[in-house]
Parts: C-alpha cells; structure tokens; sequence
DNA sequence: TCAAAAGTGTTCATGATACACCCATGT
DNA sequence: ACATGGGTGTATCATGAACACTTTTGA
C-alpha cells in the first residue's frame, strides 16, 4: 500500500460490541472497566481492534467469546463510527455489532487488559468512554425497532421458554405492556413459536407450557 | 499508535457510494470505470480512501461532489465491508453509502484517475469490481425497503412534482404497481407532500397538480 | 381456601384493498 | 372528436385493539 497518499492517513479498525441479555426484568448490557490511560476506571463496550487477517464479524464474534466464553449466539453489524476526534489516541475506525445472550453469562472472564466485566441495566449505565454512549444509544433503537418486525427475539431466550418469559422480554424492551391474548395469537398465527407439550410447575400457579422458536434464523415478520 | 502490536495491522479506510437516481422509468446508479490495474476497464462504485482528519459521512459526501458537483442530497450510511480479500491490494474496509439525487447530474466529472462515469439501469449493471456487486444488491433491498415505511422518497424528487412522477417513482424502486387512488389518498392522510396550487401542462391531457414534501428530512411511517 | 400466574374468544374500530368513471388538454 | 394522462369516492374485507373470567397449583 506504499502508494497511498500521505494524506489518506491508515486507520486502525476496531470493533465494538453491544452484548444484551434480559434478568430479572430487566435489559443489561456487558460493560468492562478499562485500565489504560486515559480511561482509567472508565467503563466502556468490550471490543478491539481487528487483526490482519480477521473479518470484522471475526474481530466482533472473537471480543464477544473473549468476555462471555460464548460462540454461535445472535450477531449483527450496527453501523461504523469513524469521528477523527472518537479516540484521543489517534484515529480508529470502529465497527460496531450488537449480540444479543439467551442469559447473563455468569463466569464473566476479565482479562489482563482490563480492570473487570459485568452486567448493567441499561437504566444504570455509568458514563462511557470514547463515543460508545451513542453506540449504545443506537443499538438500543435497532433492538427495539428489530423485536417489532423480526423474530430475532429468539436471540434473547433460551431453547424453551414460556410464552410469558417471551411476552415479558418484549415489554422489558419495548418499554411498554402488552396484551397477553392478542401477543400469544400474533405469535402463534405468524407460526413463530410452536408449543412443546411440556409444563415447567413453578410456584403456586397452574404450570406453564413451554415452547421453541420455529427458526433460530433471522426473518421479517410483522410482529407487533 | 506505536503501541499498537503487530498483528493488529493498519487497515485502509475507504468509502463507497451507491448514488441512486430514477429517470425515464428506470432507477439507474452511477459507476465509474476504473484505470488502475488489476481493474482496467472494469466498473465500480465511486468512493475512494478516507483522509486523515476527514469523517466517514465527509469522505463520501466528497467522492460524492467530485464525480457529480451536488452537495446536500440524501445520504445514508449502509453497513461496512471488511473482508481481509476484497481488496487484491491489502485491507481496506469500506463503509458503504447511498445516496440519492433528484434527477440525473447531466455533467458528470470524469477525473484523471477514472476512465468514465456513466448512469447504468440497474437491470443492465455490468459486473463490478471488488465486493461492489454485494454493496449495489444491499443498497437496492435498503432503499425499497424504506421506500416503504419512511418518507426518503423526498431525496429522489425535485422540489416540486406530480403525485403520478411520485408514485411512479415508488412502482419503479419497489418493483411493482400501486394503485393510484390508494396511494394518493395515503400520502396526503399521511401529510407527507401538499398540494403548490399550481399546475403543469405537458402534453395532450389535462394538467398535473405540483406537490411538495411537506419535510425534507428522514422520519418514520408507514407509507405502504 | 387463598393467592398467583396460566390460559382462553369475542366484539368493535380502524385501516387496507378493490374498483370505474369524468376532466382538461393538445392535436 | 379523440386520445392521453389527471383526478376523484365508496363498499368490502382483513387486521389490530380492547376486554374478563376460569384453571391449576403450592402453601
């Protein structure tokens, strides 16, 4: 690449990932706390620069197994942030994606590159280094605006749920309730999720049934 | 960046543009026909390398001005691609845009570094250099996708036009016919143009109304 | 027997679709 | 007068929204 001019400055390629589980009621995202200057003590999105020979859903798919120990899980790219000013440093490019867990890993792995790991609901996220508040920002629109007309739901849940934990998951993003009738018929009539024919008795309460997502692959669906 | 360790190779920031335009019936994207080996002769996205103190939407919005001398059209950002292959030269990842233009740029600017830039229909586009075929395909399902639930179809128009240019426009992008009293009817419940109170005679039949959109920015709704 | 969540249908309102004729003009 | 695209309203159908009670269990 010796023929690049002076002026097209190489940039380093980073990727940053919005990891988001649902816990008890909540949305969280996996924040690490950072250890280099001048971030001392920041929290900040896992993520990090790409290797040479690495795809950017590599880089993403690697950040992600690197603090959660999980592979295969739901993965999309969010958009690119490339702000000359985003790292003092110097100028990083960074590719952000948006993972979502079916639960909060709990075997956290913190690295030496950084102080810790942990889960925050999104309601209590702290000021975040770097630009990454508006990356978070926007991964939180795309998941919302996502659940509504695709059935990547099936990202955040694990392989069989009651159609409450389910109803629950999309209030809890969302943001606002839902009729239990009518969400249990749209699911059912747009044949996303298929009944299991068995019960998990949990509490004083009549046992609920437990069902599966139809595909475990993308798909636009006109849910809500 | 000294610190950065060698596997985390420097990569090149490029930006290429998807430029739409509908004239004539057709919806056409603008290509340019490359000089530089190993690509003689083929065609390809306009777009080219970031430069060092340039932001990702400036960088397209200049590749943008340098082929075609407008300036304040729509501009989307798209998705990134950064296969460590795409280029045969080293990394370079592009973020990827789309624009669109109103009506066809007449003098397009062929630059010393380009052999041509010509208008191709989409159905007549010749194969393209790099991943460029893969960029063009996503720009296309994006651009009738929010065809149909936001109000972009503003940055394909001129200022003012007449509901029939306006849902030829939509029938051409989405492939498909609409029918005129419903789409008529929906635009303006929708408030999304207004009636100019002035009219366009061409040709052996009654005049056309001139509408405008009532906002010339993005927003969200359900068109169709 | 009580509390707590699971499960189940119908009615009503709204929006989407289908559809056909008259109007104003240029030649 | 005729050919051409511009302009308009209604009836029907499908979908989404609102709504309350019975069931099963554990304590």
């Amino acid at each position: 690449m010796s023929a690049v001019k002076k002026t097209y400055a190489h940039a380093v390629i980073a990727t940053d990932v919005v990891i988001f589980t649902v816990e008890h009621g909540v949305l969280k995202v996996l924040l690490i706390a950072m250890k280099k200057h001048p971030h001392e003590k920041h929290w900040a999105l896992p993520g990090g620069l790409a290797r040479g020979e690495e795809g950017l859903e590599d880089t993403a798919n690697r950040h992600l197994f690197d603090k959660t120990g999980v592979r295969d899980v739901y993965l999309e790219q969010l958009a690119t942030f490339g702000d000359p000013k985003r790292d003092p440093f110097g100028r990083v490019v960074s590719v952000a994606y948006m993972a979502l867990l079916p639960s909060p890993v709990l075997r956290l792995k913190t690295t030496k590159e950084y102080a810790g790991v942990a889960w925050f609901p999104i309601a209590k996220v702290p000021s975040l280094a770097y630009d990454h508040k508006k990356i978070l920002q926007f991964a939180c629109e795309r998941l919302a605006g996502k659940l509504s007309y695709t059935n990547i739901a099936y990202g955040l849940l694990p392989k069989e749920f009651t159609l409450s934990e389910l109803q629950s998951t999309y209030e809890i993003v969302l943001g606002h309730r839902l009729d239990k009738r009518n969400f249990r018929k749209k699911l059912l009539v747009l044949d996303l999720v298929k009944s299991t024919k068995k019960y998990r008795r949990k509490g004083a309460h009549r046992p609920a049934e437990l069902y599966r997502f139809t595909r475990h692959t993308p798909m636009v669906v006109e849910v809500l």
